[in-house]
DNA sequence: CTGAAAGCGCTTACAG
DNA sequence: CTGAAAGCGCTTACAG
């Protein structure tokens, strides 16, 4: 039985007969031997790996999309490489060392990245190709695959429109990210094209503190918006929070919409309407971009879709 | 030039002269030259990488682990191979899987395992060191690394007690679960030295929908808990907006303790008094117990801590 | 369909 | 401190 012989049995396709095939695979299951991926990949050329690089994962948004990856890629025989980061420097250093496991692209999660330079779009990355989830970059030279936050913004300016709410405030996120910069023009967009303009958007960071202190102080400045655009659902949430405290009644004084659908939105205490961003799709897409050897550049938009709950006045759009 | 000198440049401690180290690290940048990892591995026969698989991430507390497990795990300059499974006949395939890779180890988070066989600890592992995180399976040989969740359940029952709660209740997880039995246990144990007995522990999953109907059920029944220990802290807050619902005042009327620490326990909507796991010791000790040539087999216990908040009544024991 | 041989890019005794 | 050579476990033309 020769080297080749073996290899063969566990190359679907390989030019050998059944007979010496099942052969093999029989003393192999019996050996408990199994091929050395390593040492395949350097034979081929072709690691089969591909870099998952996250900062933290405190907004819930992320381990999904996480998970749903690796899923996807082992589904396509790939293998996912968990690598996290810091801060832009640190996505540089990340890159580097999963470049030498000759990753065949990265996937950045941009928990902690903004466009502010030194951006991610000026990472050298060898010819490997990088895609950002959730977020683009202006200018550059990465492909990104996101929701379409714009049109987002948009119907979350109509939502709240239609359930009468005219004193309209959005509530940030960390205002240099796309994500927040498409939605607030998508919103303000909308609004203009009815005559109006948000009473206030004050903006920080997507988190749930955010949301709660942003509330507050937009209320102790005298602000009675009756209806809130939250940047995202974590931010949502604490706009929600903040208003309970304050003895607003959602829906009925206030109308909040959020954006992204995580799970905790779904919670009675919160029942938030939301823009759900199409996870799987978005996924399938960045796959399937990275695959073929299509440009591995521009933005991938995919639309987002409403998830009507209660805490918004008034029937479904 | 020769190849062993710039062999020897990259490798910390190698007998070569600093001279000629900087000159190959010097021409190595220009030409933007990094050592291929893949072929190291297969020289040195040691891979460096480490298995994480996991299965579902729908409790939030996975998440947090995983990400710290890559930080920690890549601070000792090992790789984090993700890998996902969907029951145990996946876990075996994966770890199959991993194997080929020459992992180091497999880290596998339970999200969806249970103590029925066929169980995780008939797996074979090739040698593979694999470690349980969170979970243990009796009279296997595995290692496991835990909260001490018996001690939590008592700690559980000790604050519902200290709070004035008489008639308790627990609302458990998945009852085929090592995290579940242990709770229960220490729950119903430190309560029959105080010659007391839960009035019901009603258990399915843990899942929040399971909290808010056992909730329903209970009180459907006839119940009056005034005191309620939640399995985990989803399931806890599933309680709690059950008992929100029905207009059983908390904590005056009922007391509710979880297990966890999750973020989401700490949103003013809920406030959820629980028993925080000890996060980064256990991942900590995870890596110590899987680096050292120690047994790679038994289990590994570390104290939970009680974080008070605003679902209990009384001060603080 | 099969086997011998070269090669993937490193590391590491070994001899100097 | 340095280099030539063998070897890690595979794959893949090449010749048969």
């Amino acid at each position: 039985m020769s080297q080749s012989a073996v290899s063969r049995a566990f190359t679907p396709g390989a030019s050998i007969s059944p007979a010496t095939r099942q052969r093999v695979l029989d003393t192999a299951r019996r050996l408990g031997y199994q091929p050395n991926a390593i040492a395949r990949s350097l034979a081929t050329q072709r690691s089969g790996i591909v870099a998952l690089i996250v900062g933290d994962l405190h907004n819930p948004f992320y381990p999904q999309a996480l998970s749903q990856f690796a899923q996807a890629l082992e589904a396509r025989g790939k293998r996912a490489l968990l690598l996290t980061h810091d801060s832009k420097r640190d996505v540089q250093e990340t890159l580097d060392m999963a470049a030498s496991y000759q990753i065949e692209a990265a996937i950045v999660f941009p928990t902690r990245l903004t466009s502010r330079p030194p951006s991610l779009g000026d990472v050298r990355s060898g010819g490997i190709p990088v895609l950002l989830f959730n977020r683009h970059l202006p200018g550059q030279n990465l492909l990104s695959v996101a929701c379409d936050n714009q049109a987002g913004g948009r119907l979350a300016a109509q939502v709240l429109l239609g359930s009468g709410a005219r004193n309209l405030a959005f509530i940030g996120g960390d205002p240099e990210t796309s994500t927040h910069q498409d939605r607030l023009r998508g919103f303000t967009g909308h609004l203009a094209e009815h005559g109006l303009s948000p009473i206030a958007t004050p903006s920080r960071a997507f988190q749930y503190d955010w949301g709660v202190q942003a509330t507050f102080d937009l209320h102790a400045a005298g602000g009675r918006p009756d209806g809130i655009f939250g940047a995202n659902d974590i931010v949502s949430i604490g706009v929600l929070d903040a208003l309970r405290a304050l003895g607003r009644r959602v829906p009925e004084e206030v109308g909040v919409i959020g954006f992204d659908d995580i799970q905790e939105s779904a919670r009675m205490a919160y029942g938030l309407t939301t823009i759900q961003q199409p996870l799987a799709a978005m996924i399938e897409d960045s796959l399937l971009a990275l695959s073929n050897d299509q440009p591995v550049t521009g933005l991938r938009l995919h639309p987002g879709k409403l998830v009507w709950r209660s805490s918004v006045r008034g029937a479904r759009p």
